[in-house]
DNA sequence: TCCTCCATGTTTACAGGAGAAACTTATGCA
DNA sequence: TGCATAAGTTTCTCCTGTAAACATGGAGGA
């Protein structure tokens, strides 16, 4: 026990440590069943000191949610600032950040859909999915406005292309695209199908 | 313990007596946290005794996976044999039975797609959903040959539409289709802007 | 008819986990 | 300087999953 010297008696950022250990744990399993004492245990902490930064085990759960919808967002937001070339490039470009995120961090992504992160009990869990969920929303609105995008109601467009994308993440990572079912390149083949009912140009 | 007379020492059916009971709980709070001693004890039977019908939690968790796949199945088929005056309408009958069926089972569809439902490790449940599929796939082969689908390559139909259909399912049961973002209507509103893409007088 | 086998139950036991309560340490501030 | 308090630790209780040993009773053969 040498390293008991090593660390003081306070820890100095114990939340900010626990939550990267929580993050490593679902990244490393692609679930969350991990318990919190085995957080706190490969954290280097006693199995009580995470009751100290989270009420229980689900609002540590919803905070990893809601880092996630924050890092998905800048994902979203960095793939569509490269110079596309129109609005429908645009959309695919940020469709295919989001799917590539779910499949990088499935665990991740599935959490941050999951009940365990209940948004109607945690606000900045319900803000930070909203916030991304308007980047997707501004998308259409520029699209609406310069023309590229059919002039529906904006809402049904964004039920529609929210559900696609979240769907073929979900689907893409419970490895349900199989090629024998949706052929070879099914992501970019379905956003296709939906973008050749929203733009003008079909 | 007058119920001890009652109650014969073989239960007779004990395996689908659990799986009705763990039905139940999964209906009654939308998610599978339930403990299998309590689904015991619920069952009238020692906690042991699921032991002899389920190898582990986990073996009942996909068994209940199964049967949601096939009722999603018949529910979708149902929904289908309905005299629909065009196979648009009948692929959104179908999808809304779909999306029905996780609004009344939300704990239930949940569950069908988590990880928890690993597909790889149970060709049973695979098989479920595989030909719930199917259905799907049937569908559009159907509109294809009739000429009301577009002449695309099948399989990116197919992910574009199983996508949206699981996409609007998860979105809606998530309580994360809400009015002020995706307007009053956003099922029939979102399938129509896919089918748009798909058909062929869009 | 009776006996034995075995699937299906039960009881007992154990290693963990969640979380509460009481206790300890060190730190910032009056 | 000294204390209030945030942030750790220890200890405790109740619960879970699951294994192992034991009990029961129904079906099939002598």
């Amino acid at each position: 026990m040498s390293e008991t010297k090593d660390r003081p008696y306070h820890h100095g950022d114990l939340r900010r440590a626990l939550i990267c250990t929580a993050l490593d744990m679902l990244a490393a399993d692609q679930n969350w069943t991990f318990t919190l004492r085995e957080v706190a245990r490969r954290t280097g902490v006693s199995h009580a000191a995470p009751y100290k930064h989270f009420q229980d085990r689900e609002m540590l759960l919803r905070e990893l949610a809601r880092i996630g919808f924050v890092r998905l967002g800048e994902a979203m937001t960095g793939a569509m600032s490269s110079d596309a070339p129109s609005t429908r490039a645009q959309f695919t470009a940020a469709a295919q950040a989001c799917i590539g995120f779910a499949c990088h961090n499935p665990g991740l992504y599935r959490l941050m859909f999951s009940s365990d992160a209940d948004k109607t009990i945690d606000p900045p869990l319900h803000d930070a999915a909203m916030a991304t969920f308007g980047i997707l929303l501004r998308l259409l609105e520029n699209g609406q406005r310069d023309g590229s995008f059919r002039p529906v109601a904006i809402s049904a467009q964004a039920a529609a292309s929210w559900a696609q994308v979240h769907g073929l993440a979900m689907l893409a990572i419970s490895h349900q695209l199989l090629e024998e079912k949706v052929g070879p390149a099914p992501i970019p083949a379905a956003l296709d199908v939906l973008l050749d009912g929203m733009c003008r140009n079909a």
